[in-house]
DNA sequence: TTGTATCTGTGAAATAAATCACGGATATAT
DNA sequence: ATATATCCGTGATTTATTTCACAGATACAA
């Protein structure tokens, strides 16, 4: 399949929209409010659904629970996957225990770091390892995902590391940019730049727009 | 100044670069290497680059010295802005104390919470304040940022609150989407949408393009 | 039952953005 | 000194994305 880099964003947050009106028992949305929740038009995201093929019912909307489910299916939304976190830190342990994770389909199955001190020290229900055994446990526990949140410094050989391991995604909380392979689907969280985007549109007066993470 | 959205969102990234080159005391660098850094191509660079009005050296590349200044005085990065964090819980607690953001020019100067309990026992050089005192603190600390890091359910009702208190921005850590007025300039950092974009990459195989946070 | 206000679905048109392509410069090597 | 490999700058071109506009549908009110 072959959709717009803008529309799966967009389709990812629909997605976060929809489990969020489901839980509330809402039955039907229309692309007006999705859109305003997004920050887009209607007209896009009924192009959006529909380049899913979705449809949707005349002067209701979208019917919630099967737009949702249409739209994992069609982009393996709902399939659950495993992820780990690299740098068991302040922002690493944050992540570690963050439950909704693993509502949302992606489960924290390890997480890594390379002082023993802090192995040690950490009390987490999730296995925590020495970086030393990263290979082993990748691939052991079938982990598709990796978060980095150790220093900027080390992001790059943490990275590497991951890829060499065998993970097929990367999302770095880091600052430093990585350099990867391009069959590697790799993503920042650079919070920085998002303040900065921020800052910009102060100056810039444009209209909000959804902006890929 | 009227510059793509992308765009934006790519200078924003490519400021961060250069802010680590120059720690690294590189002199040049090239729309190739930025490009590279950013998940972009050089043509795409010098093209944003050239829309801001900056010229590079031929054969050298762009003085990051001088190109980081260009882009900070034109977007006003280089302009220090006060935030402040709502929500002092795991992840509120770590940004609060997350250095960088001063180095980068965002300095947090004040903490909000609604549990007396919370702000008693937290320990940070920031000031924290209960949540009925954030409209005389925001006026009086002339805080332009806020950042949303409460529990989804109360993401809407603390917008609204920094709103009224008259922020112009806002970053919202939480998964739960928010409405704001056109003229605020609102950002989500939605982790699970970011791992979603990721895993619907897997499915839909297109060559990596920067994504606004 | 009849109107009317919504909503979707979708080609067409308009915008926006990315690529291409190549001239002009100039470091660097030989 | 000359050749060569880079690297920028930028119109032109192509591609991608959004917006428009309007034809169905149909819930809902009167
Ligand atoms: N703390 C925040 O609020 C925050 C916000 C935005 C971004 N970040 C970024 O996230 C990253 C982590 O931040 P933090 O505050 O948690 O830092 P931290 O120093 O608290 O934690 C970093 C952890 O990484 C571990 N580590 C270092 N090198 C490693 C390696 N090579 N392999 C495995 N583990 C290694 C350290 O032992 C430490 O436990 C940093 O890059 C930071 O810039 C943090
Ligand atoms: N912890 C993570 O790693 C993580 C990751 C991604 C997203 N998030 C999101 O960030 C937010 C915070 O997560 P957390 O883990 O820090 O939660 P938390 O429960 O540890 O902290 C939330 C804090 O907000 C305060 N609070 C609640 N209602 C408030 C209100 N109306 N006004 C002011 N303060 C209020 C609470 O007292 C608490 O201190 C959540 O929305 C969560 O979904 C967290």
């Amino acid at each position: 399949m072959d959709l717009p880099n803008n529309t799966i964003d967009r389709v990812c947050r629909i997605f976060g929209c929809l489990e969020s009106l489901e839980e509330r028992q809402v039955d039907f949305v229309s692309s007006k409010d999705l859109a305003q929740a997004i920050g887009t038009t209607n007209d896009t995201i009924r192009k959006d659904i529909s380049l899913l093929g979705v449809t949707g019912y005349t002067r209701k909307g979208y019917s919630v629970v099967s737009l949702k489910k249409e739209l994992g299916q069609t982009l393996k939304l709902d399939k659950k996957r495993k992820a780990c976190i690299v740098g068991l830190g302040r922002l690493g342990t944050a992540l570690l225990d963050y439950e909704r994770f693993k509502q949302d389909g992606f489960e924290i199955v390890a997480g890594f770091d390379n002082s023993i001190n802090k192995l040690e020290r950490i009390k987490t229900h999730i296995d925590v390892f020495a970086i030393s055994e990263m290979e082993n446990i990748i691939a052991q526990k079938s982990i598709e995902l990796g978060i980095i949140t150790v220093p900027a410094n080390n992001a790059q050989e943490v990275a590497d590391e991951l890829i060499k391991a065998g993970v097929s995604g990367i999302l770095n909380f880091s600052p430093e940019k990585i350099v990867v392979p391009k069959e590697i689907i790799y993503l920042d969280m650079d919070f920085t730049s998002a303040l900065r985007f921020i800052a910009a549109r102060f100056i810039t007066n444009k209209l909000r727009k959804s902006r890929v993470a």
